[in-house]
DNA sequence: ATGGACCTTCCAGTACAGGGGAAGGTCAAG
DNA sequence: CTTGACCTTCCCCTGTACTGGAAGGTCCAT
């Protein structure tokens, strides 16, 4: 299987396969004797490990981690558990500032519908920020 | 006012300084003669305005924009109130995005709780993920 | 005159996940 | 024989808001 072959099949791009490649996440392939990368399609399934991770919100780097943990013929399980705590706390604080952040804005908006320019003093910018 | 006055009396620092600078954020200062910059204190409340700016959620870009228009010896309000309808969409849809990530996280965590690497499948790389 | 604190410019790098494009090699079809 | 599609490596670019550091100039006190 050649690297568009393989793009295609997983939906993604040869840059994306070669950037993978660099950064750990797929083994370096066997090439063909012109020097073309030649995959076995079970690289598929780790592809979609990948963005399994990826749409779970983890970084390439963590998703790494895991796979390294599996190459080495152990069971990432406990690990994996410990990224998605960690992910977990990250959202639930985001959500939190998010939360707080739209509040905020919304009061601003609703100062802001009457517009009154008139009302903007030439010492400041803005009302309404 | 030297920029290391300035930048202890707004709570930044002077690489921040010299950086809104290059971005067209403030205005370039006189200089001494030595070619210090020397800045007139009223580049505080322009600072305090970026500040109130960041805080809700716009970018520097979005800030310039604003104080660009004021520049002009126009209201920015029209503007900002844009900006604010603009920024707020931006969140909603984040909060959601976040919300589904949490929940399907959430899902994923629970089943994680019994770590039983006995059931992963060679063929995986991993039961949870 | 010398040390230290301050200032200047410019260059480079951070994190994240790739994308763009150049220069050149390879392969099958027409 | 040439065209076009594919492949290779290489390096730089994206966006965001700065931060670090080098090399050198200035000011004030000692």
């Amino acid at each position: 299987m050649r690297i568009g072959e393989l793009a295609a099949a997983a939906g993604t791009s040869t840059k994306t396969l070669r950037f993978y490649e660099d950064q750990g996440l797929l083994p370096a392939p066997d090439r063909t004797p012109a020097g073309y990368r030649d995959y076995r399609p079970d690289v598929l399934s780790r592809l979609d490990f990948i963005r399994r991770g990826q749409a779970a919100g983890l970084t390439l780097a963590q998703v790494k981690q895991v796979l390294d943990i599996r190459d080495d013929g152990q069971a990432p399980c406990a690990h994996v558990r410990d990224l998605l705590d960690e992910r977990l706390a990250e959202i639930e604080y985001q959500l939190r500032s998010l939360t707080v952040l739209r509040d905020t804005l919304t009061e601003l908006r609703e100062a802001a519908i009457p517009v009154r320019p008139d009302t903007c003093g030439p010492d400041q910018v803005c009302r309404y920020v």
